[in-house]
DNA sequence: ACCGTAACACTAACGGTTAGCTTTTCGAAA
DNA sequence: TTTCGAAAAGCTAACCGTTAGTGTTACGGT
Protein backbone atom coordinates (compact mmCIF):
# COMPACT_ATOMS: atom_id res chain seq x y z
CA UNK A 1 0.00 0.00 0.00
CA UNK A 2 2.68 2.95 1.10
CA UNK A 3 5.23 3.32 -2.20
CA UNK A 4 8.69 2.17 -0.83
CA UNK A 5 9.86 5.32 -2.94
CA UNK A 6 9.04 9.08 -1.24
CA UNK A 7 5.64 10.04 -3.40
CA UNK A 8 6.92 13.63 -3.61
CA UNK A 9 5.83 16.20 -1.16
CA UNK A 10 2.92 17.09 -2.66
CA UNK A 11 1.27 14.51 -1.55
CA UNK A 12 3.14 13.71 1.81
CA UNK A 13 1.44 16.97 2.33
CA UNK A 14 -1.62 15.99 1.98
CA UNK A 15 -1.65 12.56 3.49
CA UNK A 16 -0.50 14.43 6.92
CA UNK A 17 -3.34 17.30 6.12
CA UNK A 18 -5.46 14.57 6.33
CA UNK A 19 -4.25 12.58 8.87
CA UNK A 20 -3.93 15.26 11.17
CA UNK A 21 -7.71 15.82 10.86
CA UNK A 22 -8.55 12.36 11.58
CA UNK A 23 -6.41 12.27 14.59
CA UNK A 24 -7.58 15.78 15.98
CA UNK A 25 -11.32 15.19 15.50
CA UNK A 26 -11.07 10.97 17.33
CA UNK A 27 -9.61 13.23 19.91
CA UNK A 28 -11.94 15.45 20.19
CA UNK A 29 -14.85 13.34 19.91
CA UNK A 30 -13.60 10.61 22.83
CA UNK A 31 -12.73 13.85 24.77
CA UNK A 32 -16.00 15.71 24.70
CA UNK A 33 -18.46 13.18 22.79
CA UNK A 34 -19.19 12.87 19.10
CA UNK A 35 -22.63 15.50 19.12
CA UNK A 36 -20.89 17.75 21.41
CA UNK A 37 -17.97 18.61 19.34
CA UNK A 38 -18.60 20.87 15.80
CA UNK A 39 -17.24 20.33 12.52
CA UNK A 40 -15.77 24.13 12.66
CA UNK A 41 -14.07 23.32 15.85
CA UNK A 42 -12.36 20.24 14.64
CA UNK A 43 -11.27 22.27 11.72
CA UNK A 44 -10.10 25.27 13.88
CA UNK A 45 -8.42 22.79 16.10
CA UNK A 46 -6.36 20.85 13.34
CA UNK A 47 -5.62 24.47 11.52
CA UNK A 48 -7.16 24.18 8.56
CA UNK A 49 -10.66 25.60 6.84
CA UNK A 50 -14.23 23.80 7.09
CA UNK A 51 -13.84 23.23 3.16
CA UNK A 52 -10.51 21.29 3.50
CA UNK A 53 -11.79 19.02 5.31
CA UNK A 54 -14.50 18.09 3.90
CA UNK A 55 -12.44 17.63 0.87
CA UNK A 56 -10.43 14.63 2.82
CA UNK A 57 -13.65 13.18 4.25
CA UNK A 58 -16.96 13.00 2.80
CA UNK A 59 -19.09 13.85 6.02
CA UNK A 60 -18.81 14.35 9.38
CA UNK A 61 -19.06 10.14 10.62
CA UNK A 62 -16.34 9.18 7.81
CA UNK A 63 -14.09 10.72 10.23
CA UNK A 64 -14.57 8.25 12.31
CA UNK A 65 -14.90 5.14 10.14
CA UNK A 66 -11.29 6.28 8.89
CA UNK A 67 -9.55 3.56 9.23
CA UNK A 68 -12.27 0.48 8.48
CA UNK A 69 -12.60 1.14 5.01
CA UNK A 70 -10.45 -1.52 4.70
CA UNK A 71 -13.18 -3.79 5.89
CA UNK A 72 -14.86 -4.80 2.44
CA UNK A 73 -11.46 -5.29 1.10
CA UNK A 74 -11.42 -8.43 3.75
CA UNK A 75 -14.15 -9.86 3.31
CA UNK A 76 -14.16 -9.50 -0.71
CA UNK A 77 -10.62 -10.88 -0.37
CA UNK A 78 -11.66 -13.72 1.79
CA UNK A 79 -14.10 -15.30 -1.07
CA UNK A 80 -11.88 -14.48 -3.79
CA UNK A 81 -8.47 -15.34 -2.39
CA UNK A 82 -9.66 -19.12 -0.43
CA UNK A 83 -7.83 -22.11 -1.37
CA UNK A 84 -9.36 -23.82 -4.34
CA UNK A 85 -12.43 -25.98 -3.14
CA UNK A 86 -12.62 -24.42 0.35
CA UNK A 87 -16.01 -24.15 1.30
CA UNK A 88 -17.15 -20.42 1.38
CA UNK A 89 -19.16 -20.62 4.53
CA UNK A 90 -15.82 -21.32 6.73
CA UNK A 91 -13.64 -19.16 5.29
CA UNK A 92 -15.76 -16.08 5.67
CA UNK A 93 -16.20 -17.45 9.31
CA UNK A 94 -12.26 -17.52 9.34
CA UNK A 95 -12.21 -13.51 8.33
CA UNK A 96 -15.69 -12.69 10.42
CA UNK A 97 -13.91 -14.02 13.70
CA UNK A 98 -10.49 -12.08 13.13
CA UNK A 99 -12.73 -9.11 12.25
CA UNK A 100 -15.04 -9.55 15.26
CA UNK A 101 -11.79 -9.98 17.59
CA UNK A 102 -10.43 -6.74 16.61
CA UNK A 103 -13.38 -4.33 17.08
CA UNK A 104 -13.47 -5.73 20.39
CA UNK A 105 -9.65 -5.78 21.29
CA UNK A 106 -8.34 -2.96 23.94
CA UNK A 107 -7.48 0.11 21.81
CA UNK A 108 -10.64 0.10 19.88
CA UNK A 109 -13.33 -0.12 22.87
CA UNK A 110 -13.40 3.64 23.00
CA UNK A 111 -13.79 4.04 19.97
CA UNK A 112 -16.62 1.28 19.87
CA UNK A 113 -18.40 2.34 22.44
CA UNK A 114 -18.96 6.27 21.04
CA UNK A 115 -20.06 4.66 17.94
CA UNK A 116 -23.20 2.75 19.63
CA UNK A 117 -24.03 5.96 22.05
CA UNK A 118 -24.83 7.58 19.12
CA UNK A 119 -27.04 7.51 16.65
CA UNK A 120 -25.73 9.34 13.69
CA UNK A 121 -22.80 7.20 13.80
CA UNK A 122 -25.15 4.01 13.74
CA UNK A 123 -26.50 5.05 11.52
CA UNK A 124 -23.87 5.58 9.00
CA UNK A 125 -22.45 2.33 10.24
CA UNK A 126 -25.68 0.43 9.17
CA UNK A 127 -25.66 2.01 6.20
CA UNK A 128 -21.84 1.27 5.56
CA UNK A 129 -22.78 -2.63 6.59
CA UNK A 130 -24.96 -2.81 3.41
CA UNK A 131 -22.51 -1.65 0.76
CA UNK A 132 -20.23 -3.92 2.63
CA UNK A 133 -22.88 -6.49 1.90
CA UNK A 134 -23.64 -5.66 -1.95
CA UNK A 135 -19.74 -6.00 -2.37
CA UNK A 136 -19.28 -9.31 -0.85
CA UNK A 137 -22.27 -10.45 -2.41
CA UNK A 138 -20.82 -9.33 -5.89
CA UNK A 139 -17.84 -11.50 -5.03
CA UNK A 140 -19.70 -14.90 -4.29
CA UNK A 141 -22.06 -14.30 -7.43
CA UNK A 142 -18.24 -14.17 -9.75
CA UNK A 143 -17.00 -16.78 -8.12
CA UNK A 144 -17.25 -19.65 -10.79
CA UNK A 145 -17.16 -22.55 -7.96
CA UNK A 146 -20.50 -21.29 -6.41
CA UNK A 147 -23.05 -20.90 -8.99
CA UNK A 148 -26.26 -19.92 -6.51
CA UNK A 149 -29.33 -17.26 -8.20
CA UNK A 150 -28.74 -13.77 -7.48
CA UNK A 151 -30.95 -13.57 -4.93
CA UNK A 152 -29.26 -16.40 -2.98
CA UNK A 153 -25.89 -14.81 -3.26
CA UNK A 154 -27.19 -11.25 -1.60
CA UNK A 155 -29.21 -12.81 0.84
CA UNK A 156 -26.39 -14.99 2.30
CA UNK A 157 -23.88 -11.56 1.91
CA UNK A 158 -26.45 -10.24 4.64
CA UNK A 159 -26.55 -12.99 6.92
CA UNK A 160 -22.96 -12.63 7.12
CA UNK A 161 -23.05 -9.26 7.70
CA UNK A 162 -25.67 -9.70 10.24
CA UNK A 163 -23.80 -12.31 12.05
CA UNK A 164 -20.59 -10.13 12.14
CA UNK A 165 -22.67 -7.37 13.59
CA UNK A 166 -24.32 -9.52 16.03
CA UNK A 167 -21.58 -11.25 16.98
CA UNK A 168 -19.89 -7.80 17.68
CA UNK A 169 -22.37 -6.45 20.62
CA UNK A 170 -22.88 -10.15 21.79
CA UNK A 171 -22.07 -10.91 25.69
CA UNK A 172 -19.48 -13.47 24.70
CA UNK A 173 -18.25 -12.26 20.68
CA UNK A 174 -16.42 -15.47 20.01
CA UNK A 175 -19.32 -17.81 21.02
CA UNK A 176 -21.75 -15.50 19.09
CA UNK A 177 -19.50 -16.07 15.76
CA UNK A 178 -19.79 -20.06 16.45
CA UNK A 179 -23.78 -19.85 16.75
CA UNK A 180 -24.57 -17.61 14.22
CA UNK A 181 -22.46 -19.22 11.54
CA UNK A 182 -24.03 -22.21 12.54
CA UNK A 183 -27.05 -20.62 11.20
CA UNK A 184 -25.70 -19.10 8.01
CA UNK A 185 -24.07 -22.35 7.04
CA UNK A 186 -27.44 -23.89 7.22
CA UNK A 187 -29.21 -20.90 4.84
CA UNK A 188 -26.41 -21.85 2.92
CA UNK A 189 -26.92 -25.57 2.92
CA UNK A 190 -30.21 -24.99 1.35
CA UNK A 191 -29.23 -23.24 -1.74
CA UNK A 192 -28.60 -25.63 -4.00
CA UNK A 193 -25.75 -24.97 -6.93
CA UNK A 194 -28.50 -23.42 -9.56
CA UNK A 195 -28.07 -25.41 -12.59
CA UNK A 196 -27.77 -22.50 -15.11
CA UNK A 197 -28.65 -19.30 -15.22
CA UNK A 198 -31.66 -19.02 -13.31
CA UNK A 199 -34.30 -16.45 -13.72
CA UNK A 200 -33.40 -14.33 -11.12
CA UNK A 201 -30.21 -14.17 -12.44
CA UNK A 202 -31.07 -13.31 -15.74
CA UNK A 203 -33.71 -10.65 -15.09
CA UNK A 204 -31.40 -9.52 -12.48
CA UNK A 205 -32.08 -9.20 -8.61
CA UNK A 206 -29.59 -6.68 -9.63
CA UNK A 207 -26.14 -6.87 -7.69
CA UNK A 208 -23.96 -4.06 -8.07
CA UNK A 209 -20.59 -4.77 -10.21
CA UNK A 210 -18.86 -1.37 -8.95
CA UNK B 1 -56.08 4.56 25.90
CA UNK B 2 -58.62 5.90 23.35
CA UNK B 3 -61.41 7.64 24.26
CA UNK B 4 -64.30 5.64 22.11
CA UNK B 5 -66.56 8.84 21.98
CA UNK B 6 -65.55 11.54 19.77
CA UNK B 7 -62.67 12.50 21.13
CA UNK B 8 -63.04 15.92 21.77
CA UNK B 9 -62.54 18.87 18.95
CA UNK B 10 -59.03 19.42 20.26
CA UNK B 11 -57.76 15.94 19.03
CA UNK B 12 -60.00 15.87 15.73
CA UNK B 13 -57.99 19.20 15.11
CA UNK B 14 -54.70 18.04 15.95
CA UNK B 15 -55.31 15.07 13.92
CA UNK B 16 -56.26 16.67 11.15
CA UNK B 17 -53.48 18.98 10.87
CA UNK B 18 -50.98 15.94 11.29
CA UNK B 19 -53.00 14.35 8.05
CA UNK B 20 -52.71 17.84 6.32
CA UNK B 21 -48.99 17.97 6.88
CA UNK B 22 -48.84 14.32 5.72
CA UNK B 23 -50.90 14.79 2.41
CA UNK B 24 -49.47 17.96 1.39
CA UNK B 25 -45.39 16.34 1.94
CA UNK B 26 -46.26 12.97 -0.06
CA UNK B 27 -48.20 15.33 -2.54
CA UNK B 28 -45.04 17.47 -3.30
CA UNK B 29 -42.55 14.82 -2.90
CA UNK B 30 -44.40 12.81 -5.91
CA UNK B 31 -44.54 16.09 -7.62
CA UNK B 32 -41.41 17.10 -7.71
CA UNK B 33 -39.10 15.20 -6.13
CA UNK B 34 -38.25 14.43 -2.49
CA UNK B 35 -34.90 16.29 -2.37
CA UNK B 36 -36.62 19.54 -4.74
CA UNK B 37 -38.61 19.66 -1.96
CA UNK B 38 -37.87 21.71 1.38
CA UNK B 39 -39.50 21.70 4.73
CA UNK B 40 -40.31 24.96 4.65
CA UNK B 41 -42.18 24.91 1.11
CA UNK B 42 -44.10 21.82 3.14
CA UNK B 43 -44.78 23.92 6.09
CA UNK B 44 -46.02 26.87 3.85
CA UNK B 45 -47.89 24.42 1.40
CA UNK B 46 -49.69 22.97 5.04
CA UNK B 47 -50.30 26.42 6.30
CA UNK B 48 -48.42 25.60 9.18
CA UNK B 49 -45.30 26.51 11.04
CA UNK B 50 -42.25 24.93 10.40
CA UNK B 51 -42.31 24.35 14.02
CA UNK B 52 -45.69 22.65 13.96
CA UNK B 53 -44.65 20.18 11.47
CA UNK B 54 -41.63 19.30 13.33
CA UNK B 55 -44.51 18.97 16.02
CA UNK B 56 -45.96 15.94 14.43
CA UNK B 57 -43.16 14.55 12.84
CA UNK B 58 -39.63 13.74 13.80
CA UNK B 59 -37.66 14.25 10.75
CA UNK B 60 -38.13 15.04 6.73
CA UNK B 61 -37.67 11.44 6.72
CA UNK B 62 -41.01 10.70 8.74
CA UNK B 63 -42.95 12.56 6.50
CA UNK B 64 -42.65 9.67 4.11
CA UNK B 65 -43.02 6.70 6.40
CA UNK B 66 -45.73 8.26 8.07
CA UNK B 67 -48.17 4.88 7.73
CA UNK B 68 -45.61 2.17 8.01
CA UNK B 69 -45.40 2.40 11.68
CA UNK B 70 -48.27 -0.83 12.09
CA UNK B 71 -44.89 -2.93 10.39
CA UNK B 72 -43.52 -3.48 13.43
CA UNK B 73 -46.87 -4.40 14.72
CA UNK B 74 -47.94 -6.50 12.00
CA UNK B 75 -44.79 -8.82 12.69
CA UNK B 76 -44.53 -8.86 16.14
CA UNK B 77 -48.66 -9.82 16.29
CA UNK B 78 -47.66 -12.94 13.59
CA UNK B 79 -45.46 -14.15 15.70
CA UNK B 80 -47.41 -13.85 19.27
CA UNK B 81 -51.36 -14.03 17.55
CA UNK B 82 -50.28 -17.35 15.71
CA UNK B 83 -52.38 -20.55 16.64
CA UNK B 84 -51.42 -22.76 19.54
CA UNK B 85 -48.26 -25.08 17.98
CA UNK B 86 -48.06 -23.15 14.47
CA UNK B 87 -44.44 -23.44 13.70
CA UNK B 88 -42.88 -19.97 13.85
CA UNK B 89 -41.25 -19.91 10.49
CA UNK B 90 -44.29 -20.17 8.09
CA UNK B 91 -46.45 -17.65 10.27
CA UNK B 92 -43.79 -15.11 9.66
CA UNK B 93 -43.74 -16.07 5.80
CA UNK B 94 -46.83 -15.64 5.14
CA UNK B 95 -46.77 -11.89 6.94
CA UNK B 96 -43.59 -10.94 5.37
CA UNK B 97 -45.49 -12.65 1.98
CA UNK B 98 -48.67 -9.91 2.38
CA UNK B 99 -46.24 -7.13 3.24
CA UNK B 100 -44.36 -7.61 0.10
CA UNK B 101 -47.61 -8.04 -2.10
CA UNK B 102 -48.37 -4.87 -0.30
CA UNK B 103 -45.24 -2.89 -1.19
CA UNK B 104 -45.27 -4.15 -4.41
CA UNK B 105 -49.31 -3.24 -5.63
CA UNK B 106 -49.78 -0.74 -8.01
CA UNK B 107 -50.70 2.42 -5.73
CA UNK B 108 -47.56 2.22 -3.61
CA UNK B 109 -45.73 1.74 -6.65
CA UNK B 110 -44.84 5.66 -7.11
CA UNK B 111 -43.88 5.91 -3.20
CA UNK B 112 -41.51 2.96 -3.15
CA UNK B 113 -39.84 4.28 -5.93
CA UNK B 114 -39.33 7.64 -4.35
CA UNK B 115 -37.93 6.08 -1.65
CA UNK B 116 -35.45 4.03 -3.35
CA UNK B 117 -33.97 7.04 -5.64
CA UNK B 118 -32.99 9.09 -2.53
CA UNK B 119 -30.47 7.94 -0.23
CA UNK B 120 -31.37 10.29 2.78
CA UNK B 121 -34.65 7.82 2.76
CA UNK B 122 -33.12 5.01 2.32
CA UNK B 123 -30.93 5.27 4.99
CA UNK B 124 -33.90 6.07 7.14
CA UNK B 125 -35.35 3.08 6.13
CA UNK B 126 -32.88 1.05 6.77
CA UNK B 127 -32.68 2.03 10.35
CA UNK B 128 -36.13 1.60 10.53
CA UNK B 129 -35.56 -2.17 9.83
CA UNK B 130 -33.17 -2.82 12.62
CA UNK B 131 -35.84 -1.07 14.80
CA UNK B 132 -38.32 -3.81 13.56
CA UNK B 133 -35.78 -6.77 13.46
CA UNK B 134 -35.36 -5.43 17.53
CA UNK B 135 -38.87 -5.90 18.28
CA UNK B 136 -39.24 -8.81 16.08
CA UNK B 137 -36.89 -10.54 18.19
CA UNK B 138 -37.99 -9.66 21.49
CA UNK B 139 -41.30 -11.38 20.64
CA UNK B 140 -39.65 -14.71 19.24
CA UNK B 141 -37.43 -14.72 22.41
CA UNK B 142 -40.43 -13.97 24.49
CA UNK B 143 -42.64 -16.66 23.28
CA UNK B 144 -42.62 -19.71 25.66
CA UNK B 145 -42.62 -22.34 23.19
CA UNK B 146 -39.65 -21.53 21.67
CA UNK B 147 -36.51 -21.23 24.06
CA UNK B 148 -33.33 -20.02 22.14
CA UNK B 149 -30.88 -18.09 23.18
CA UNK B 150 -30.78 -14.23 22.87
CA UNK B 151 -28.44 -14.43 20.21
CA UNK B 152 -30.63 -16.99 17.74
CA UNK B 153 -33.62 -15.12 18.18
CA UNK B 154 -31.88 -11.59 17.45
CA UNK B 155 -30.46 -13.40 14.29
CA UNK B 156 -33.59 -15.00 13.04
CA UNK B 157 -34.92 -11.79 13.54
CA UNK B 158 -32.04 -10.14 11.41
CA UNK B 159 -32.67 -12.79 8.74
CA UNK B 160 -36.23 -12.29 8.68
CA UNK B 161 -36.05 -8.99 7.71
CA UNK B 162 -33.32 -9.22 5.26
CA UNK B 163 -35.89 -11.71 3.51
CA UNK B 164 -38.34 -8.81 3.41
CA UNK B 165 -36.30 -6.30 1.91
CA UNK B 166 -34.33 -8.30 -0.49
CA UNK B 167 -37.41 -9.87 -1.69
CA UNK B 168 -39.09 -6.42 -2.36
CA UNK B 169 -35.91 -5.56 -4.86
CA UNK B 170 -35.95 -8.81 -6.43
CA UNK B 171 -37.14 -9.37 -10.09
CA UNK B 172 -39.95 -11.52 -8.86
CA UNK B 173 -40.86 -10.48 -5.52
CA UNK B 174 -42.64 -13.37 -4.25
CA UNK B 175 -40.30 -16.36 -5.87
CA UNK B 176 -37.86 -14.54 -3.72
CA UNK B 177 -39.75 -14.92 -0.44
CA UNK B 178 -40.05 -18.55 -1.30
CA UNK B 179 -36.55 -18.27 -2.08
CA UNK B 180 -34.94 -16.61 1.15
CA UNK B 181 -37.42 -18.10 3.21
CA UNK B 182 -36.16 -21.80 2.59
CA UNK B 183 -33.03 -20.05 3.98
CA UNK B 184 -34.73 -18.56 7.11
CA UNK B 185 -36.21 -21.59 7.82
CA UNK B 186 -32.96 -23.67 7.56
CA UNK B 187 -31.16 -21.88 9.65
CA UNK B 188 -33.47 -21.38 12.25
CA UNK B 189 -34.05 -25.08 12.34
CA UNK B 190 -29.91 -25.43 13.23
CA UNK B 191 -31.12 -23.88 16.65
CA UNK B 192 -32.28 -26.24 19.03
CA UNK B 193 -34.22 -25.15 21.61
CA UNK B 194 -31.74 -24.01 24.13
CA UNK B 195 -32.68 -26.54 27.64
CA UNK B 196 -32.33 -23.87 30.13
CA UNK B 197 -31.31 -20.23 30.21
CA UNK B 198 -27.91 -20.41 28.34
CA UNK B 199 -24.71 -18.49 28.98
CA UNK B 200 -26.12 -16.09 26.36
CA UNK B 201 -29.68 -15.51 27.47
CA UNK B 202 -28.30 -15.48 31.47
CA UNK B 203 -25.44 -12.49 30.90
CA UNK B 204 -27.43 -10.44 27.89
CA UNK B 205 -26.65 -10.41 24.22
CA UNK B 206 -29.62 -7.69 25.13
CA UNK B 207 -32.68 -8.00 23.59
CA UNK B 208 -34.66 -4.64 24.25
CA UNK B 209 -37.57 -4.86 26.03
CA UNK B 210 -39.07 -1.61 24.85
C1' DA C 1 12.23 29.92 -15.03
C1' DC C 2 7.47 28.91 -16.15
C1' DC C 3 2.97 27.32 -16.12
C1' DG C 4 -0.80 24.15 -15.09
C1' DT C 5 -3.00 22.34 -11.44
C1' DA C 6 -3.80 20.21 -6.99
C1' DA C 7 -4.42 21.61 -2.32
C1' DC C 8 -6.09 24.83 0.62
C1' DA C 9 -8.50 29.15 2.32
C1' DC C 10 -12.41 32.48 2.84
C1' DT C 11 -17.03 33.90 2.58
C1' DA C 12 -21.63 33.14 2.19
C1' DA C 13 -25.17 30.61 1.83
C1' DC C 14 -28.69 26.50 1.90
C1' DG C 15 -31.63 23.10 4.22
C1' DG C 16 -32.94 20.41 8.31
C1' DT C 17 -33.65 21.13 13.02
C1' DT C 18 -34.29 23.30 17.61
C1' DA C 19 -34.78 26.85 21.38
C1' DG C 20 -37.24 30.62 23.27
C1' DC C 21 -41.18 32.97 23.63
C1' DT C 22 -45.98 34.62 22.40
C1' DT C 23 -50.63 33.76 20.92
C1' DT C 24 -54.63 31.10 20.11
C1' DT C 25 -57.92 27.55 21.29
C1' DC C 26 -59.95 24.24 23.65
C1' DG C 27 -61.61 21.60 28.19
C1' DA C 28 -63.11 21.65 32.42
C1' DA C 29 -63.46 23.45 37.18
C1' DA C 30 -65.60 27.16 39.75
C1' DT D 1 -70.91 31.39 32.41
C1' DT D 2 -66.87 32.77 33.51
C1' DT D 3 -62.35 31.70 34.30
C1' DC D 4 -58.10 29.45 34.13
C1' DG D 5 -54.52 25.90 32.94
C1' DA D 6 -52.64 23.71 29.34
C1' DA D 7 -52.23 21.90 24.75
C1' DA D 8 -51.49 23.38 20.05
C1' DA D 9 -49.79 26.40 16.90
C1' DG D 10 -47.10 30.43 15.60
C1' DC D 11 -42.85 33.56 14.89
C1' DT D 12 -38.08 34.63 15.11
C1' DA D 13 -33.59 33.52 15.21
C1' DA D 14 -30.32 30.71 15.46
C1' DC D 15 -27.21 26.14 15.20
C1' DC D 16 -25.08 22.63 12.51
C1' DG D 17 -23.59 19.92 8.59
C1' DT D 18 -22.63 20.73 4.02
C1' DT D 19 -21.76 23.02 -0.55
C1' DA D 20 -20.92 26.61 -4.20
C1' DG D 21 -18.21 30.22 -5.66
C1' DT D 22 -13.95 32.38 -5.81
C1' DG D 23 -9.45 33.22 -4.91
C1' DT D 24 -4.49 32.06 -3.37
C1' DT D 25 -0.53 29.30 -2.61
C1' DA D 26 2.84 25.71 -3.49
C1' DC D 27 4.29 21.92 -5.83
C1' DG D 28 5.74 19.13 -10.19
C1' DG D 29 6.84 18.61 -14.78
C1' DT D 30 8.52 21.13 -18.82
Amino acid sequence: MTVPAPPGRRERKKAATRQKIADTALRLFLERGYDAVGIREVAAEADVAVTTLFAHFASKEALVFEQDEDFEQRLVKAVTDRKPHEPLIPALRREILALVRHCTAEGTAPIWHMIVTSPALREYEESMRLRHAESLATAIATDPDLSRSATACRTIARFVIDAYSLSREAATPEAAVDETFRMVEAAWEVTGPSPRTPDADARGGRVQTG
